[in-house]
DNA sequence: GTAATAGAGCTTTTT
DNA sequence: GCTCTATTAC
């Protein structure tokens, strides 16, 4: 039987939609992977994948669902719902909501393991920190073991978390981390090692796990055969997306949960693996098919769906100059005249002026701001378009690079939350301590070092003399702990009472306390939409709100913005129109991005994907010379870029190229029309002969 | 021990 | 430009 909701498939599409449904008794298919290329339709296939699934018996809470991003997973169940709302008319809705198990591996991870808790060991109250938070341990425990006042410098906070992760990741020993990724760090080996240990036991002792834990502990969990059974046992199908972006740690994971690969498919195209720095790996996907026996099937999508063909006729030409290709050739039938265009404009003020014109214009005829998107290689390179916008009160949306949570006030009052929750997080009460008056990093460590020592951490705290110089502040500190910890307000009320507490505290420190109060608002507005503190910790921490806008907060859903974004935060989007900003050596490949031919390749695919993102006009942007940093504002020190080496002269052909502001043509013309009266270079050249 | 100040160093991408 | 660290004054 053909379904109706299946006829507007392609061939290939359908193979993978229908691939080892149906069979005999309800048994479970083979393992499968999709290299689906971009704009081959591949959310659209797995959406069809997982609702032909459940049309055709399969439960879909027995149904596991990871993809790259919360936004992601959001989208596919909406998709999955339509689909079988249209087979299964009313009863459809009940299924799609059932499709529990949809998320990240990080995400999906934190659930586990607060239900596996007990057996292995950890208390499921557990708070996760994220990157600062863990950066921030990491550098209590550097000091403890007196690392910051070594001779030489000893590698920074961030960098020691890099290691660190890298090695989780990775599954790699610290010294091949060292040697392949860091080996400015090789000297400090020991000294990590260390550091790593001591970092381990902080976190165990303060009840935290980092994001590497999640799928570490997930990992180590499922090594235990009978746990990996179980915990197997309870998905008759996992469906992973984005699959060449996910790291060793996260395939073995997979491979303890489905040893024989049966119900297991994963999509991912390798020419978009772009999270190498998180240590995903393109051998995943390349491996995928030989990890199991029988082999996994392969289908390939090579038919985009997005692009005109001129636009994927110089994409693909900069994919085919990478060092090594695995797979596809795409291919489309969207035939368009309409070349990309290439255009050198002076400097990146006038670039800001080029896309602001033709974003306008674009408007004019019809096509909205949200349907055009302007894409970046990293975060500070759309500082000036921004200011341009913001000057002309052309409204935006930017993804990627600083976040809302990133901001001290913000954290300030998370980080109350936090302590409240897990009073062992030692990160939060070392922060929010020494938010008080006369309270330092001495105060603050002692008092948590005498909580750390009692069973009952708040009721320690509260029996603890206050610091002589907190004076009243101590008092209200504590009382707001405990009446947040004791949630008698309930939630999200008791959220306020953290607010009420913090705000003296945000006029005394911060100059723009006005401002800040309108985002701790917005905060407590995003946590009256999840049910539980806990919930709201974890996927705030997991799934932070990951857009920033000229006004305070994402402007409503109806209203029309442009869309900014970093290229790794375009992933899986298109537009109608799209810009690709500093396409010029130094920032794509980026600077830091040129030490090993791998790197390389990675920037190369992450141009790829920026071009992949368009569907009917791309403009890759070259400024000529960019004003450099570190000086004065009337400062003109500066430096000449040429265009980026993945668009060699050889691909020039794709192009139409273009230098921006035009010649005045009526200056061009006035001058070719006049007929040469003296020729002055001649008569000079006569004076020598 | 804390707060204020000056100086040095460092800058990607994200769950 | 910004953040982190070291120094100094209270």
């Amino acid at each position: 039987m053909s379904a109706a909701y299946l006829e507007k498939l392609n061939d290939r599409q359908r193979d993978a939609v229908e691939h080892g449904i149906g069979l005999p008794e309800g048994k479970i298919g083979g393992p499968l992977l999709i290299i689906a290329g971009a704009g081959s339709g591949k959310t659209n296939t797995l959406a069809h994948r997982v609702a032909h699934l459940i049309v055709n018996g399969a439960d879909p809470r027995r149904i596991l669902l990871m993809t790259f991003s919360r936004r992601a997973a959001a989208e596919m169940g909406r998709r999955v719902e339509r689909i079988c709302r249209q087979v299964l008319g009313e009863r459809a809705g009940v299924m799609a909501d059932a499709l529990a198990w949809a998320g990240t591996f990080h995400g999906i991870g934190a659930r586990l393991l607060r239900d596996y808790a007990p057996e292995i060991g950890i208390d499921p109250d557990f708070t996760i920190h994220d990157r600062e938070d863990s950066a921030d341990l990491m550098n209590i425990v550097r000091h403890e073991l007196g690392f910051s006042k070594t001779e030489s410098r000893f590698p920074t906070k961030g960098t020691c978390l890099a290691i660190y992760s890298r090695a989780v990741n990775s599954q790699q020993p610290l010294d091949e981390v060292l040697r392949t990724g860091f080996p400015w760090c090789a000297s400090w080996e020991k000294q990590l090692r260390e550091l790593y240990a001591s970092y381990v036991d902080a976190k165990q002792a303060q009840n935290v796990l980092d994001y590497d834990d999640l799928l570490l502990y997930w990992a180590q969990m499922v090594g235990e055969p009978v746990i990996a059974g179980e915990i197997g046992g309870r998905f008759d199908h996992v469906l992973v997306d984005e699959y060449q972006d996910t790291n060793r740690l996260q395939a073995a994971i997979l491979t303890a949960l489905k040893p024989d690969g049966r119900g297991l498919t994963v999509v991912g195209d390798d020419a978009q693996s772009i999270y190498s720095f998180r240590a995903a790996t393109v051998r995943n996907i390349l491996d995928f098919p030989a990890t199991f026996t029988p082999a996994a099937d392969i289908i390939t999508l090579e038919r985009n769906y997005r692009s005109t063909q001129p636009i994927l006729a110089a994409a693909n030409g900069v994919i085919e100059l990478a060092r090594e290709r695995f797979t596809k050739n795409l291919w489309t039938e969207r035939q368009s005249a309409e070349r990309p265009r290439l255009v050198t404009v002076r400097d990146e003020a006038d670039q800001a002026n080029y896309i602001v014109e033709q974003v306008l214009e674009n408007r004019e005829g019809g096509m909205r701001l949200k349907e055009q998107a302007v894409l970046f290689r990293t975060s500070h390179h759309s500082g000036t378009l921004e200011v341009e916008l913001t000057r002309r009160n052309i409204p935006f949306v930017k993804f990627g690079g600083l976040k809302f949570l990133d901001s001290a006030h913000v954290k300030d009052l998370l980080a109350a939350l936090r302590f409240a929750q897990n009073p062992r997080d030692r990160v939060a009460g070392f922060r929010l301590m020494q938010l008080l008056p006369g309270v330092g990093p001495q105060t603050a460590g002692r008092v948590l070092d005498a909580m750390a020592a009692d069973p009952e951490p708040l009721t320690a705290l509260a029996e603890i003399p206050a610091p002589p110089r907190a004076g009243d502040n101590w008092t209200a500190f504590i009382d707001m702990l405990q009446s947040v910890r004791t949630g008698k307000a309930g939630w999200p009320a008791e959220i306020g009472a953290a607010r009420a507490w913090y705000e003296p505290h945000l006029h005394r420190i911060h100059e723009d306390a006005e401002v800040r109060k309108a985002d701790l608002l917005q905060l407590e507005q995003i946590a009256a939409g999840y049910p539980s503190r806990e919930r709201f910790l974890t996927e705030l921490t997991l799934d932070p709100p990951d857009a920033t806008s000229d006004q305070a907060g994402v402007p409503l859903l109806d209203e029309d913005y442009l869309i900014l974004s970093t290229i790794h935060s375009a992933k899986g989007q298109e537009w109608k129109s799209v810009f690709m900003l500093n396409c010029v050596d130094g920032c794509i490949p980026s600077d830091l991005g040129v030490g090993s031919t791998a790197e390389i390749e990675e920037e190369r695919r992450l141009l790829y994907v920026a071009m992949t993102r368009a569907r009917d006009s791309l403009h890759l942007v070259t400024p000529q010379r960019f004003f450099t940093h570190g000086q004065n504002a009337a400062g003109d020190r500066h430096v000449y870029a040429s265009r980026s080496r993945f668009i060699p002269a050889t691909l020039l052909q794709f192009f139409e190229c273009a230098a921006w502001p035009a010649v005045k043509p009526a200056v061009a013309g006035a001058r070719e029309g006049r007929a040469m009266r003296v020729d002055v270079g001649a008569r000079m050249r006569g004076m020598w002969r």
